[in-house]
DNA sequence: TTTACTGTACCGTCTGGACGGTATTGTCAA
DNA sequence: TTGACAATACCGTCCAGACGGTACAGTAAA
């Protein structure tokens, strides 16, 4: 029987909020972060509308739902690349180095949910804003140089935007050769650290 | 005085356009790009419903206006600057960081027109992109290393989206750190740019 | 007379979300 | 073990209101 799946209800739960989520981004991508209906995401999820407002009590509930997904991401991802139990521990610059250019390599618009929550009411991104000013204040206590390692946010700040707003400014050899050459920037970084303790 | 200048017809729709265009802009920032209504443009721009769509016939013109007026006035100020019958002409690096200072120094949100563009359609953003990728390749093309300009060019482009989203991520110190750092590789440029003539 | 509007009334469509229902699973006393 | 009840995880429908846009009559300046 279908009892046979473990598929308890936690799980159940689990799989239809992340579905919506990533559906409420395709949605918002393809129709424009403004246009981001509650339909259109139940519909694309595969979900009912009352399925959906089940999930989310309410549009901003999802809306907050899409920017923290996004975050605990990236939060998961930083914790994994810079544990220093693991066999390479990066820097917080050299993982922020390869989060970003793993978010310019994802599926175009991944991340459209966080326009759409922005396109809402600019508060939602009010996490996000306190997000990179700690990170920001990380890297820059790591750097040798804070106002280096500022540069190397700005730069990285300004080629994720372009990416979040589909704008095919960059080619992908202009896209690696600034990634090669932060890397190297984090690298000096890192081992001037290491020569000083 | 003021009624000798012939405010003739051009002049009075000029008038009209404009005033819609920042009603529109301060609409969008206040109310979230995505909830731009025309009722409230035209109440914000003390103008009837009628008078904004005889300006701006549909939804979308008025859109596609709110980008291109950003555009023309970043176009006027770069040919200003680096008129090389000016006194003190400035390359195109040097200009559009003058450019992004001015931009981060503007009430907050001056430019929420471009979000609101982009949350009701991201094609909206079309000349946009391709106006950063024409400015990219003027600033490559100037300068002594291209990477560079690369790099200096993501600075701005990180710093002004912070802006855009009004992310108060920067300190007023780290924006003129960073505005001064650019401006010192800027003037070498120049100079490197001078001694090679 | 033309231009550049104002003001009002209206229409069709879409949207968030409230609501009532239902099937499945979990709990717990008898 | 079972039967009553409760919680969970949805589905499908409905509706008041907001929105973009149209139509049109009026007006004041050039």
């Amino acid at each position: 029987m279908l009892a046979q799946i473990g598929r308890n209800v936690t799980a159940r739960r689990t799989n239809s909020r992340e579905k919506i989520l990533a559906a409420a981004a395709e949605v918002s991508r393809e129709s424009g972060a403004g246009n981001l209906s509650l339909d259109a995401v139940a519909q694309r999820a595969g979900v009912s509308k009352g399925g959906l407002l089940y999930n989310f009590p309410t549009k901003a509930k999802l809306m907050q739902a899409l920017v923290q997904y996004y975050l605990d991401d990236y939060e998961v991802s930083m914790a994994r690349e810079t544990d220093p139990n693991s066999a390479m521990p990066k820097t917080a610059l050299q993982a922020h180095i390869e989060f970003s250019r793993e978010f310019c390599e994802k599926p175009p618009g991944a991340a459209s949910g966080i326009l759409a929550a922005m396109a809402d009411d600019p508060h939602f991104l009010d996490p996000l804003c306190q997000f990179k000013r700690r990170l920001l204040d990380r890297l820059k206590s790591e750097a040798r140089d804070p106002l280096r390692a500022l540069m190397c946010f700005l730069v990285l700040e300004g080629m994720t935007s372009l990416d979040l707003f589909e704008m095919d400014v960059l080619s992908n050899e202009e896209r690696e050769l600034v990634l090669v050459r932060l890397a190297e920037e984090a690298e000096a970084d890192k081992n001037h650290a290491a020569a000083s303790a």
